[in-house]
DNA sequence: ATTGCTATTGTACAACTGTATAGCAGCGTG
DNA sequence: CACGCTGCTATACAGTTGTACAATAGCAAT
């Protein structure tokens, strides 16, 4: 007794709401199967769509991978920033604020580090991938230079070399990342942030003398 | 005028080296072709073998590329250590050693960053790859901590917990290493040396307190 | 109610994947 | 020289992949 065609087959979506969604669907993918969730056929079913239309809306599937990637990071970096500058806190807390953000439970997710393997193996293979890697480190390096610029200034602080210290910290926070990722029951997470909070207690108390101004190397 | 069967087609050997070969082919196609070079074919082509022989001594292709994880990563951290502990140096000395070991050029060539991404991506789903994962970050650990043991019994060094410690160096290596990898302008191994000695020398004089004893976190 | 635009589907395509298996052939043994 | 063990090849299989394209159909404008 049902009447006919009640129920439609599909729904249009205008073209920047469907991208959008091909996205979050990609997000969701990448997570659950890793590098096999970067196919077209699996994305499209996460998305509840056919695998055709991936390629009506982007050139190619890693197109639609690049996308989700520069979505992804940007959308972390910008969560994690917010978190860090939320009180009018000094230099020294707000890093602390970041430190704890960046090992908050969503970000220590494993899914999560399947999806960035996935990110990081396309680059050396799509220039797409690698275009977004190098926007969005170059994103996050600056975030944290502006940290440290802002610790710097501090009283009692030594003048430091900026741009050094930025990838040094960058490095330290994605190597324990890494870690914790690969390793959960090595750390807790507040070890992380310690550990990153005692490095830049050293930095500040000119423990770390190569990364001290007036040095070449 | 060529006699017939003066070549032979192919060359028998022994299961252990045949085994060994194809090791040693899945190394350079997972170099070469990262994540695609995990292939049956492809690493069969690039062993100058038919792929069936692939499942005439593996029982899987994942176990191949898990034993070829596990001969690379033993193989390097071997190189490493011996590296450290070629002299009668002292700890401080050898951990130098280690670091510099760390960043050799052969460690920081793209490929190699490459293999090890199929490696991590590879745990999620394969037990075999991530028992070896298990395996082969145990011995790194140990190393650590071994040479760290040594220098915490120097003289005017606190006493600082040599398992947390282990793990925060080799978070910091591993960071250093993968953001060398990813972009290979941000900084030269020297820096990368420098931080980790920096690191080091900050731990021996207290000034990471997160790492001393009698500290619960 | 009908028209028309176009987002969407469904399918076809060639190329690829890992693995199983039947038989060929290298090479040590007699 | 002939035998036979077994490492090895070649092929077949059912599955996957990304992309292209004709046909369909949602839905807004009229």
């Amino acid at each position: 007794m049902a009447r006919p065609r009640q129920i439609p087959k599909f729904r249009r979506a205008p073209p920047t709401v469907r991208r959008e969604a091909l996205i979050e669907a990609t997000l969701v993918s990448l997570r659950k199967y890793g590098h096999e969730g970067a196919s077209a056929r699996r994305i499209a079913a996460e998305a509840g769509v056919s695998p055709g239309l991936i390629n009506h809306h982007f050139p190619s599937v890693s197109a639609l991978v690049a996308a989700c990637y520069e979505s992804l990071a940007m959308s972390l970096l910008r969560s994690i920033q917010q978190h860090a500058r939320a009180t009018d806190a000094t230099p020294r807390e707000r890093l602390r604020r970041f430190f704890e953000a960046s090992f908050a439970p969503a970000l220590l997710e494993p899914g999560l580090f399947n999806a960035w393997l996935v990110f990081w193996s396309m680059i050396a293979h799509d220039a797409g991938v690698r275009a977004v890697q190098e926007r969005t480190y170059g994103a996050y390096r600056r975030a944290l230079e502006s940290l440290l610029g802002q610790v710097r200034g501090s009283e009692g602080v030594p003048a430091f070399r900026l741009r050094p210290a930025g990838i040094a910290l960058a490095s330290l926070l994605d190597g324990l990342w890494i870690e914790a990722s690969l390793n959960p029951g090595a750390f807790r997470p507040a070890e992380a942030v310690a550990l990153c909070e005692d490095w830049i207690n050293a930095l500040c108390a000119g423990a770390l003398p190569s990364l001290l101004a007036g040095r070449q190397s």
